[in-house]
DNA sequence: ATATTTTAAGGGAATATCCCTTAAAAGTCA
DNA sequence: TGACTTTTAAGGGATATTCCCTTAAAATAT
């Protein structure tokens, strides 16, 4: 499902639990997202986006481009 | 919280309950999501983003480009 | 091979979701 | 202005989902 969060995930060599950590929720619950097993919280999204630098769009699959627009604030 | 949506919503003249049809939910739903009391889950968001034509960035308020990414497909 | 690291399954208490009814607010027009 | 209509939001509850825990499985390293 979130197939392509894992792949970016793994090209910045990142571990579920490093993920977690950053977002401060349980490996698990982490593992849960990127399976589909649960759905993530658009405030989860927003806080990975910013991490690898790209937009909500691109995690979600809406888009090929992995840029993001000129962010906020 | 989600000032944005309201505001998109409005501008393009749809009530509440035609979103809620659209959205296949119900109008206290959609009224929820728009207010803040109840997030928005992304397959929502991305719904809007296609109705309006922008994106889920835009939406929640990433980003003020209003223009919607190269979709997918 | 086995020890270590990483990821995922099972399960349950706590929480959030969604919708219902209905109330409040906003808009219409005589 | 007041009655009427339309639109939006509050209260509340059954149900579904979330999040985390423990632990197992899978992957990786030594």
């Amino acid at each position: 499902m979130y197939e392509r969060i894992r792949n970016i995930r793994e090209d910045r060599d990142m571990t579920q639990s490093q993920m977690a950590e950053y977002l401060r929720i349980h490996q698990t619950t982490y593992s849960d997202y990127e399976i589909g097993k649960l759905n993530i919280p658009v405030q989860v999204l927003d806080k990975i986006a910013d991490l690898f630098e790209t937009s909500i769009d691109y995690l979600v699959n809406r888009t090929d481009v992995e840029i993001p627009y000129p962010l906020k604030k």
